[in-house]
DNA sequence: GCGGGCCATATTTTCGAAGATACTTGATTG
DNA sequence: CAATCAAGTATCTTCGAAAATATGGCCCGC
């Protein structure tokens, strides 16, 4: 039996469905889906995810040395906790991380990276001049948007490790803003910031525009930090 | 068939097989038994580590994120490459959160970091008071006390998350350094580095030991790095 | 009533078979 | 001869069954 139409051209999506599960855990983590130090129960994943227990396995595995999941042996997975200890350490190594990325960014940056940046900054602008109820519905398209502007601003940075470690802990303060965001107002739109910092990029000057993304990071913590009570475990 | 001796008593090694594969995996990659770039194939593996598929799946998922392999669809794991560039982007950060973390722990420790200190001093010295031979037949011992004695350094340093990403690029750092052992002499002896290290956190100067750590891990980069084109890749 | 052991249930962990996908080889054609 | 294609081989990927371990409930002796 012929194994399918043979398309040889390989397609763009080669995806792995353990790539897929992955991205997916990942997102339900980050946005609260999953309360922190929730149980991951393989029965239950198995449903929502459709994929086999070693799929899983291998999904959870890779957030591990992340920190977005912890193991405890022949307990399964746990999704891992958040305390407002660990909010400053990580806000703390996160804005920092941002400020030295945007600052070498902005010294690096070609053609391609101004058009980029360009480019998710209007996206994002887009979706933020939607109406509240229109943005809420398509809330995780902001998320994107928003994660790809902040990608865009540092994307030239010449240190992949920066990089690297930049979106670690992107993610982990992503988690935070939304788990708190369920226990507290929206915020104020931050479109006028992102502007400020999109323009210092582009007209090249790194210390300002660190500078500008720090202290758009710094609110952003302690926005949440302030609200920190409602949502935090109570140890 | 009785499926082995149940011993009912719970061995204080309670250790998953996907745990123990994955740190004998690690160290295998770390000193080079696998060289940079090199294909993990499946069926060598299940040899090696007398495991399932998925048991080596699950610690390989667990190194991607670490950076040390890489997966490309359907075509399996490789051994993450080297270069200089990366070296050195590894290293300065490496440098950086070691003297961030010393210089903190050296602030907060207490009584029994200082003791802990102490010992993974004696236990290092120990061994590299060994003759030239003996050492080198027992260069794991060594490794993990040089290990231990770096991590007992920075151990009181109160952020999680430096300490996390230390352990990071410390891994990263150990590989070129024993990629490259095999490719130029054996460099001079440390202790008398490690003993200053020692003292100045002992003596609780932070910035003194700070400074003395970080001039320390610049010497080592710079020999691996003069060394370098021996055993990178030519590209 | 109450702690401690024991069985039944729930859950995790491991493993290799079966299904997909990539690569090799060799024959064929322009 | 180079390029193309196809069958065969090698390898990766997914999955759920079976073993191992933990959890909860029950009974018993005190």
């Amino acid at each position: 039996m012929p194994p399918r139409a043979t398309q040889k051209q390989s397609e763009p999506d080669a995806v792995l469905v353990s790539q897929d599960v992955l991205s997916r855990l990942k997102g339900d983590i980050l946005d609260g889906r999953f309360a922190p130090g929730a149980r991951l129960r393989f029965a239950e994943l198995q449903k929502t995810y459709e994929a086999g227990i070693g799929t899983l396995r291998e999904a959870l595995s890779h957030l591990l040395p992340e920190g977005l999941v912890e193991l405890d042996a022949n307990r399964g997975f746990r999704v891992a906790a958040i305390s407002a200890e660990d909010l400053r350490d990580v806000s703390a190594l996160h804005i920092e991380f941002e400020q030295r990325a945007i600052v070498e960014s902005v010294r690096h940056g070609d053609d391609a990276w101004e058009a980029g940046l360009v480019l998710a900054f209007h996206r994002l602008a887009k979706i933020e001049r939607l109406p509240r109820e229109e943005r809420r519905q398509r809330s995780s398209e902001w998320l994107a948007a928003h994660r790809e502007f902040h990608r865009a601003l540092v994307a030239a940075c010449p240190s992949r490790w920066l990089l690297r470690l930049r979106a670690q802990m992107y993610d982990h303060m992503e988690r935070y803003r939304l788990v708190s965001q369920r226990h507290r107002p929206l915020g104020p739109a931050k479109r006028a910031e992102h502007e400020a910092i999109r323009d210092a990029a582009l007209a090249r000057k790194p210390e300002q525009a660190g500078e500008l993304l720090a202290a758009h990071l710094r609110e952003t913590t302690e926005t949440v930090l302030r609200h920190a009570p409602q949502f935090m475990p109570p140890p």
